[in-house]
DNA sequence: AAGTTTATACGAATCTTTTCGTAATTGCAA
DNA sequence: TTGCAATTACGAAAAGATTCGTATAAACTT
């Protein structure tokens, strides 16, 4: 079960889907206009190339086509994080995560979530 | 001084350049040529494109070039992360670690490794 | 039902990346 | 110096992703 790695174009629409939930072409069109210049017409043949490769759904409501993910943004984030793992990291999640940390956009607070996330972890079966 | 972003052939040329350190086109077509099937004169091209390209550097040493990285992996570490975190995880270093963590391919070793790191942090500076 | 609007479908152009065939060059050996 | 093997340079084809113009179809208005 592994899906066809989306394209940047792709993830930018998948972002928008998993936050709006199921939209039209219209509503997306709009939504990446405001921070890239993109005709109806591309954005309209991406959702529908997603849609063969079977990232999307979608569901006829009259004249127009509302389009759902059909992939989980956790799975596609899983998907992303461990090829960069593998091509960048030479495989070791500890490298990304000790170089994500010290990119020091994290803060106190969240410092303390993640090391308590750690300590269930410890408490699991992580051998 | 920002990079043009390696493609995925291009950063493969550079963890082996990384790894081995300078090397001959022969000697890089050789190491990629026991993962996939590629020609020669592909690895050639490549390595020529990254020079034009400001990521390699070469010297000539008789009839060969001796190419080498003209960037860091730590460099192109953060660029792909930070990519990775603003188009897939919204912009949060936190989410992607979280991710990171929990697909279980670190160790007890590791996470204890993480957490001391974690804990140097808190000690620092970050707000 | 004809005209208008809004949406989809299709096909092709463009751009980027990857690929490799062929030609030219270099260094060495005879 | 001529010939051979190794290497680079060049150009263009192939593959993938992005873009959009134009045609078609659907629903609403009058």
């Amino acid at each position: 079960m592994s899906f066809p790695k989306p394209t940047d174009s792709e993830l930018a629409i998948l972002q928008e889907l998993w936050q709006r939930g199921p939209s039209t072409v219209k509503v997306i069109h709009e939504a990446l206009s405001s921070s890239r210049d993109i005709g109806y017409t591309t954005a309209l043949k991406l959702m529908q190339i997603m849609h063969e490769k079977g990232l999307l759904t979608r569901e006829r409501e009259g004249k127009t086509h509302i389009y759902q993910p059909a992939v989980s943004q956790e799975k596609i984030q899983k998907q992303l994080l461990n090829k960069l793992v593998d091509t960048a990291f030479q495989g070791s999640a500890m490298k990304l995560i000790m170089q994500a940390l010290g990119n020091e956009k994290t803060s106190i607070d969240e410092l303390t979530q993640i090391k308590s996330f750690i300590e269930k972890l410890e408490g699991g079966q992580n051998e």
